[in-house]
DNA sequence: CCGTAAGGAGTTTTT
DNA sequence: CTCCTTACGG
């Protein structure tokens, strides 16, 4: 660890000394705003025409300007001539992409115009074909050289639920849910699983590490994935995983490797330190050399090691390549007062190991960051209600305000408030719209459509139908897959249904239930048109199983109009996978643009984004850092991490709320309802100088417990009820 | 073989 | 609370 901190340390001497004595920096207008350090990232080795730039890593401090530079970046590529399509620019999330997208296009109409070069401008007519997200940037490809490497091009792709729900079929096929002992859960199978592709560790290694409770089951788990990948390319389906796996494969294989890192001349990607092993071997089989390559990103702020990303990527990038990388920090924050930043990096100071500098900005400001004492969830929802809304009297938009927390339920007492209080909200993280039955059910018989031999789909859809369970379920799909025999079931599919005897208690649906997927099979019904049919032989069903059916109807009529937006089933299907909608609203669908709404995020989620006014919930030890993530100390430096990209996205106001009290919910095993919480052990005591202590409500009552003595009992943790259970044991 | 009811166990963050 | 499993009546 100390020679990375050293190398760091040398690479920001460097650029110093390069930004200092560099006078041969082409001081085009369009560049002249940005600082020395964003305009070496933005130039650095475009000097010769025809010539590619070594690689290049840029390390960019939170609200250091990092979008812009590498959006400058890009337009710079494109300025000197860079052919738009052939530059690979893959971000972080779909959001990201577009708004990357949108940027370039901008600035590089605008360095157009000064430089009077009206021909690029032409040359990005038709945008950035190739900015996204690995996933989505892997399943294009995929389907290009499908046929070369042996996949159905007509492909579906699970997401995470679907992906759990094959492993559970596979898990029951092979008698592990009849265990004497309980197997673990398909979810834990498939986050362990996932977790041995992503991180490219043994199964051992992932096991003792991150699911020490599964270790007992090696064997089993390993016949299961063994199993499970077996079924996923029978079914011709892919999860998350294995778009990226495909793709680093392809990218390995000579034939097509050279063809596919002929495409792209420049690859860059953000937030490059959330990036996994997976990642990080394709951009090394896509340009071996590093010549074209540039990675952004910052250490400070990797928050995804659950998903396998590791801070070692962007540490060990520069000495991939011979010569290594070129370095860039950026350190000047544009975005934050100087007293929230001053918090915010005694947070991450205190971090067991560090790698970059601190940032600094010249942004002065008299009002630190609060941390605010209420007594409970609920006083913490009146205190964010109270204030939002004093703000907003001020003329600070709701939508420039958010509310951020750790865990999506962290927020359930403030979203009742809100709700209560009539003030229109929209949370990022959490549960997912397509998450919901009905919206599953839907997909699922589009997805059946699209590939006949996705099992987990067909399972679903048939199971819809009342008197049809498991086992006739099954008893289709496996005469569907037999009569196909090895070619496209699509062909065969519609016959093999109507020939199908279906159960007694089935009879009445089946034929309805024919003619629709005989319907969705040829095609029959143009997209989006076919979106209508599914949907309106659902609602019998929907009106059978759901209580609330005219809700959950209004989903799919939302759904219906962005069913429209996609040019084909296909695509609708893939984009919608790979990209769902993430926020969820108090009303069904998302706030029209232009209405003003709060924002309610978990911090992972507020990746990259920032707001004029920010609230921190539950600042106490148990939910920051969680308590499911205190065992190691590199779990407890993401928590701390995730803290500092909380405090990082606030501009001008920053809240840290901690009640005292708080409720755990379910714990059979401690059974409280509530227990006392400390403030967060990340904000240690010598650093609450940096904020303003706070305590609301402001009126004390006499017969309340003194601060101290609260301050007291919090510190000692005590759980009273537990001791009053323990008299009995 | 299906559907329902009852009871037990697990539980973050997401492309 | 929600998911999963099991037991039991059509």
């Amino acid at each position: 660890m100390r020679r990375i901190l050293k190398s760091i340390h040398r690479a920001n001497r460097s650029v110093s000394t390069v930004a200092e004595s560099a006078p041969s920096f082409d001081t085009a207008a369009w560049l002249a705003k940005l600082n020395a350090a964003q305009r070496e990232a933005v130039e650095y080795g475009t000097g010769t025409p025809g010539a590619l730039p070594g690689a290049l890593l840029v390390i960019a401090g939170a609200g250091s300007g990092k979008t812009n530079t590498l959006a400058h970046r890009v337009a710079n590529l494109v300025v000197k001539g860079a052919d738009p399509q052939r530059i690979l620019l893959l971000t972080f999330s779909r959001r990201a992409a577009l708004e990357m997208t949108r940027r370039v296009t901008r600035i590089t109409g605008a360095a157009a115009a000064t430089a009077g070069a009206p021909s690029v401008g032409a040359a990005l007519a038709q945008g950035l074909t190739w900015a996204g997200t690995f996933h989505s940037v892997g399943a294009r490809l995929l389907r290009e050289y499908a046929d070369l490497i042996g996949l159905a091009p007509a492909f579906t792709i699970n997401d995470r639920e679907d992906s759990a729900d094959l492993m559970n079929l596979v898990r029951h096929e092979l008698g592990l849910s009849a265990k004497e002992r309980r197997f673990p859960a398909k979810g834990t199978c498939f986050a362990i699983y996932s977790r041995v592709v992503n991180t490219g560790a043994s199964l051992g290694q992932v096991l003792d590490g991150a699911f020490p409770w599964c270790r007992e089951w090696q064997d089993d788990l390993r016949r299961l994935f063994a199993a499970y990948v077996e079924a996923k390319q029978k079914q011709s389906v892919l999860d998350y995983d294995d778009l990226l796996l495909y793709w680093s494969h392809m990218a390995a294989e000579p034939a097509i490797a050279a063809d596919l890192s002929a495409r792209f001349d420049h690859v860059l990607v953000d937030e490059y330190q959330d990036t996994n092993h997976l990642q990080a071997s394709i951009l090394l089989a896509m340009k071996p050399d590093g010549r074209g390559l540039t990675v952004v990103g910052d250490d400070a702020q990797s928050i995804y090691s659950f998903r396998g990303a590791t801070v070692r990527n962007i540490l060990d990038f520069p000495a991939l390549f011979d010569p290594p990388a070129r370095q860039v920090t950026l350190e000047q924050n544009y975005r934050s007062s100087a007293p929230i930043l001053a918090a915010s990096n005694a947070v991450i100071e205190l971090a067991s190991e560090r790698y970059t500098k601190n940032l600094w900005t010249d942004k002065a400001s008299a009002q630190r960051p609060r941390l605010v004492t209420v007594a409970d969830d609920a006083a913490q929802a009146r205190y964010v209600v109270e204030q939002v809304l004093e703000a907003r009297e001020q003329g600070v938009k709701l939508k420039s305000q958010a509310v951020l927390f750790r865990t999506a339920h962290h927020s359930a007492a403030l979203e009742i408030e809100l709700t209560r209080r009539n003030i229109p909200f929209v949370k990022f993280g959490g549960l997912k719209f397509l998450d919901s039955v009905h919206v599953k059910d839907v997909l699922a018989v589009l997805r059946w459509a699209e590939n006949p031999r996705d099992r987990v789909a067909g399972f679903r859809v048939v199971q819809l139908l009342p008197g049809v369970g498991p086992a006739t379920a099954a008893k289709l799909l496996d005469d569907l897959v037999a009569r196909a025999d090895g070619g496209d079931p699509v062909a065969t599919a519609g016959s093999v249904l109507a020939a199908f005897a279906a159960p007694a208690r089935a009879q009445e649906d089946w034929h309805p239930f024919v003619r629709l997927m005989s319907s969705v099979y040829g095609r029959q019904t143009p997209w989006p048109a076919e979106f209508e049919m599914v949907r309106r032989w659902y609602e019998p069903h929907l009106e059978r199983n759901h209580e609330d059916a005219a809700i959950r109807h209004a989903d799919l009529l939302q759904m219906e109009s962005i069913a429209g937006t996609y040019p084909s089933r296909e695509r609708f299907l893939t984009e919608l996978t790979l990209d769902p909608p993430d926020a969820t609203s108090d009303e069904s669908g998302v706030p029209l643009i232009d209405e003003d709404y709060l924002i309610l995020s978990t911090i992972h989620s507020a990746k990259g984004q920032e707001w004029r006014n920010v609230f921190v919930l539950n600042g106490v030890d148990g939910c920051i850092p969680s308590d499911l993530g205190t065992g190691s100390d590199e779990e407890i430096d993401e928590e701390r991490r995730l803290l500092y990209v909380a405090m990082t996205r606030a501009k001008e106001d920053l809240h840290i709320v901690v009640p005292q009290r708080f409720y755990v919910h379910n714990q059979t095993h401690l059974g409280d309802r509530h227990v006392w919480a400390s403030r967060t052990r990340f904000i240690a005591t010598p650093m609450l100088p940096l904020f303003d202590a706070y305590a609301w409500p402001r009126a004390p009552v006499a017969s309340a417990p003194s601060a101290a003595g609260l301050a007291a009992a919090a510190q000692a943790k005590i759980e009273i009820a537990a001791k009053l259970r323990k008299m009995w044991d």
